[in-house]
DNA sequence: CTGAAAGCGCTTACAG
DNA sequence: CTGAAAGCGCTTACAG
């Protein structure tokens, strides 16, 4: 009995081993309760034949598909940007699983089309839970699978009423902390580029400069970018040309301040001198910039682990915590 | 008729609509031979219904499952440095897979265990295909799948005689454009940093180095990094070392390239009025460093698209060409 | 054009 | 401790 693959079947080890198909699957799958010596038998045959359970057949009875999806929404530009969250998640989540025994499938949805394409593949009965790495707006998949009781967690604290579970930073904490070192260093005015403003982490950076600010009797000087090298480069001059004075700016990722900092030099501002950057990440690239760049460090690589440890535990029937917020950090380098 | 999970079976949409189980599968697999008034009934159960079809259970039946695997062998070091190379790997093979509605499962490991595993789980018949994305050595890997008839398609030339189909890039053309480039801006004493030697990247483009300088009569002046910024810096100060008066350095990837700069801002060495520095990438960030960088640009995204193309023809039981090799581009900035 | 039936390769109570 | 048997939810010749 062989597979139409050529791959040997449950069946033909039985009867190469002179045992029942149940048998062989118990000690394949580990089960205790199978006589030493019968153990041994078969698990040669399974060696020699290179025996390997069929998962399609192993999932209809079992109703696990040991697989975990990753959904990924969100432009090209910024996945394939260098940017090293989606990396840092990926990689993170893919620690987990492997450790588990997992799989991982990645879900992108580069059109419209893909959107309705991951709801129907994640309520096909594919996978054991969904990882949602980074949303845009009030995206309604989350709510639409957990109502489906499909295990999911966010990553981010998701916009709108809801509580789904989910992983994130603290990141008013680390906001705040920039600031304050900023004011601290006696800057007077003191601009942020902010991140895109339908999503989670670029509104609550924001925020949290507004308020660190208000408390400081500072104005705030705003522009918005999306987390790019180029938004950032764009969003320096224009708060050069509003406000020409302006001697610190807080930036809401690594990459778009390093954006800012091509602009300043390229208007002859000296940093830290004239102007002084905060950026927040700590990519690796942050080392490397010319002044490497005083930075919060969030812990993506861990953001991602955290996620899949929770989403591992819902599958297994467990409670989770409604939401892990992890600590950032006030990296300090030359720039400030 | 409900599913485990919850979900409605073939059967309860059969039922509710009044028509057996192969006219509900017939309809739902878009089979042409239905009639039409009874298509638009079932597919109104359907959608009332929310019915989704078993993966599991069409998958035994048809063998087929409808994903591709993309492995991953490499350290964390690179996977989770801001290098461009997986993330635009795994970007160009989602869209391809996304279009031809097949799944991406990614496979890495992370451990010695994970390479094992890795074999098992694409030998386990739980992919139709699997993409190598990068290996180190001789990766027996690729071979054995082969040997158990599963498509597969390398990234990058496999080392080691075989003849496995792979995508590349034009490797050598690529560095000799960039060479000649630095012969004609009349440097005399051009470095390379080179990247790891049991990569088939890292090979090549040092040997493409080597030929380019043997026929203009240069020595060359080499040292070794692993891709990494860190590794660029550390090799860049070993080639200062070595020569002193060096005033050219070809270096094997653009991250490499920033450790290198900073390093000759360091050591006071005006790029490029004193020391010429090309990259190899044209990642993003190359428009940003200080100077911005002139590089070798090779098509990373393309690269996953044509791997992805590549191993659903072979899946689909057609031939396929046993090499595709892309273009490369010199990209001139100002460090040169 | 439509349905009854076989079968894909497993796991797991249930007996013994 | 071991085996016979049912059943997971589909697809697809085969008849009609």
């Amino acid at each position: 009995m062989t597979a139409a693959g050529g791959r040997p079947t449950l069946e033909a080890v039985a009867r190469r081993a002179g045992v029942s198909r149940a048998t062989v699957s118990r000690v394949v799958n580990g089960s205790p309760k199978v006589a030493e010596e019968i153990q041994v038998r078969v698990r040669q045959v399974v060696e020699e034949m290179g025996y390997v359970p069929n998962q399609a057949a192993r999932t209809l009875v079992t109703q696990r598909t040991d697989s975990i999806a990753l959904v990924l929404t969100e432009q090209a530009n910024r996945v394939f940007s260098d940017d090293q969250y989606f990396p840092g998640i990926i990689f993170g989540v893919s620690q987990v699983l492997e450790d588990a025994d997992k799989q991982l499938v990645l879900l992108m949805a580069h059109s419209d089309a893909g959107h309705e394409r991951i709801e129907r593949y994640a309520t096909g009965g594919h996978v054991d839970g969904v990882l949602i790495a980074s949303m845009h707006g009030a995206d309604p998949l989350p709510a639409t699978l957990a109502r489906r009781r499909i295990p999911v967690i966010c990553g981010g604290r998701p916009l709108g009423r809801t509580n789904l579970p989910y992983v994130d930073v603290d990141q008013a904490g680390g906001v705040a902390t920039a600031i304050e070192h900023l004011l601290a260093g006696g800057r007077r005015r003191i601009a942020t580029i902010a991140g895109p403003q339908d999503m989670v982490a670029g509104i609550e950076r924001l925020a949290a400069y507004r308020n660190a600010l208000r408390d400081s009797d500072r104005r705030s000087i705003v522009a918005v970018g999306d987390f790019t090298r180029g938004s950032g480069a764009v969003a320096m001059r224009q708060l050069l040309a509003d406000d020409p004075q302006l001697d610190a700016v807080f930036v809401a990722s690594d990459l778009m301040a390093h954006g800012a900092l091509r602009t300043l030099r390229e208007a002859g501002r000296r940093v830290p001198e004239d102007v002084a950057v905060i950026g927040f990440d700590d990519v690796e690239m942050a080392q490397f910039t010319d002044p490497p760049l005083t930075t919060v460090r969030q812990p993506i690589v861990e953001m991602g682990r955290r996620m899949a440890e929770q989403v591992l535990r819902l599958a297994a029937g467990e409670q989770v915590d409604h939401s892990v917020v992890l600590a950032t950090e006030l990296v300090l380098r030359d720039s400030t």
